[in-house]
DNA sequence: AATCATGCTCAAAGCGCTTTGGATGGCAAC
DNA sequence: GTTGCCATCCAAAGCGCTTTGAGCATGATT
């Protein structure tokens, strides 16, 4: 069923029929009414692609999750970004569509984008130090929205961040005031923003309690259980262990719990744990008492609001861009004590 | 730069430019060569939109990702299948389109994603028993390939599964010839095919041995670590604890391993356990030597061949349903050891 | 020299929608 | 009885592409 046909159906023109559908003043309610209804008999629906056509909308907003072609890591975070995206983009009758692509590929696929009008906007996922994605989408004139912010970029941009470097000074001098002076850091990869901002974080909190910053007590890869095994278990056995640790994702610190404990350690006893916590559905930290104390951010909400500001972007084009910087809960669990004497 | 602008520049009618760029021979060599180059100066790509209304194909697949409205659960498998499907996708110039959709609005996606000629075909993701989507896409003649099977249903559908049933019996048969007598089954919601398959060869295992099929030794649920976590605990404080568990997840059994270690055993030793591994990019099981014995089948590797048979059956649309059962493989890890005496 | 393929190119229609710029008719006001 | 003004409705153009059905050289064949 086509609007042609849905039209000579009703004895009416297209015109008025499109005119009833979108909600225009010129048609009599009464028309109105009929047409509706025949639209719902019918199941009519108007192509989004004839509409995108005419209107020159896309009504489609693109996210580009980049995979790290050295080990075709998707990041976890973004099955639930994406569902809480989708959320906002269904309530606006917008489509949602992914492109998968490695590292090196990513700019050809913004501007593929842009060219074959696919989207109105795109959203950019796990952003790094300078991102080049960050000028090259501003050049194409393609509106976007960053999940994260690129140190480094002066051209200003619609985002929306986790105050990454707060939650991670906060969690360090949680660690202190429990008497830990010893801290580990196990962080994601840093030419990632977010980590680079954890690590400042990190950092900050330690030389402003004049503790050293020990290179041996740092790690950054990507964030796998095995990574955070690996890293947890190599300063564990090292002279000089560290008595506390901060981690900065969930799956990692699920492997540093199984280094802990590998070694005859209790976490929350021997070694205090602290992790970032992005609330993914599937991996919740525990119930009612948390397993690890945590800095925590929904990164499913996150996703609601991103996609909401981009919305609101391509809305009104001439706005100037919108930032949100959300506060990490720092939630105590049972990870953490005092550092034993 | 459009198709008419870009024929005007070359001098050429639109036809020309378009029958050039399409591989179409009626084109002499020298034109088409003048052509490509010219497109690719101006970085020329034909509208989607476009070409979808006028050759009537949408170029794009839809996949429709059904949350679980009750935990507001995205199936941490799913960004896995994606990147293996989008690899797919990209390389045969189709584009995947998300839906994210509480169960009970499912049916209303499908219709819509068909009214408005949105995609070519869909994937169905986590198909139940008797899973109604199946006779849906079948009477809209939306073409649609399945993500697992859906017992119960007679009609005939493209389908890509993993033989859950003979993974499940070999892990059973295994514990079993370890020596174990009592083997727990911590599942996924039974309402999910996968998982009423899991625990039927599960069952026929005990059968086939003579053991019985003890409910106590039996749970479902969303497989979230925590559910992992609580069921294995509960078994083990139970009179008559299992010596083996049977794991749906790797997730889980990240909780299953904790409930065990938490009560001072050791997993491999006191409590054996074998899990299914979808072979998640960032959930890893081990490295060199994997932490759980596990059945294990990359739902990646998945997610490229499934589609890869959905975009055959698009393009040969009187062909033959085509059926892919993969088998997991049984891999050793540290998890599982002799019963003790 | 007339005919016929052959190879290349083009104008125009059509895909399903929106939107512009009228047309039509009824009714109140003069 | 005009005029003017709403309130409704419509025909047709246009969005950027593919594709049908022809047209025009060119060179080969009779």
């Amino acid at each position: 069923m086509n609007l042609k046909e849905l039209s000579q159906n009703l004895g009416l023109s297209q015109t008025t029929v499109s005119r009833a559908l979108n909600g225009y003043p010129e048609v009599s309610p009464a028309t109105r009414a009929r047409v509706e209804e025949a639209a719902r008999a019918f199941n009519y629906r108007p192509s989004n692609r004839a509409k995108g056509l005419a209107t020159g909308q896309a009504l489609a907003i693109g996210h580009v999750i980049p995979v790290s072609n050295k080990h075709e890591m998707v990041n976890p975070v973004f099955g639930d970004f994406i569902a809480g995206a989708g959320e906002t983009y269904s309530r606006h009758g917008y489509e949602m569509i992914l492109s998968i692509v490695a590292d090196e590929d990513e700019e050809q696929v913004y501007r593929g984008l842009k060219s074959r009008r696919a989207v109105d906007g795109v959203i950019v996922h796990g952003p790094r130090m300078d991102d080049a994605r960050i000028a090259l989408l501003h050049d194409l004139g393609l509106p976007f929205a960053v999940h994260g912010r690129a140190s480094g970029i002066e051209l200003p941009y619609t985002w929306l961040d986790v105050n990454n470097r707060s939650a991670f000074a906060r969690a360090t001098s949680f660690l202190y005031d429990l008497g830990h002076r010893r801290i580990a850091l196990i962080n994601g990869l840093e030419m990632m923003d977010f980590a680079h901002r954890r690590r400042d974080g990190y950092e900050h909190a330690l030389v402003e309690r004049e503790l050293p910053v020990d290179p041996a007590l740092m790690r950054s890869g990507e964030m796998t259980e095995v990574f955070g095994y690996r890293s947890a278990g190599a300063m564990l056995d090292g002279e000089n262990p560290p008595t506390a640790i901060l981690c900065s994702s969930l799956i990692s610190a699920l492997g540093v719990r199984r280094a802990i404990e590998e070694r005859g350690l209790r976490m929350g006893r021997n070694v205090s744990v602290v992790t970032h916590d992005d609330a993914l559905s599937y991996l919740q930290n525990g119930d009612d008492v948390p397993i690890f104390t945590a800095t925590r951010s929904s990164v499913r909400e996150a996703g609601r609001r991103l996609a909401a500001m981009l919305l609101d972007q391509i809305a009104k084009p001439h706005k100037a861009t919108q930032h949100q910087l959300l506060e990490a809960e720092l939630m105590v669990g049972q990870s953490t004590g005092p550092a034993l004497s």
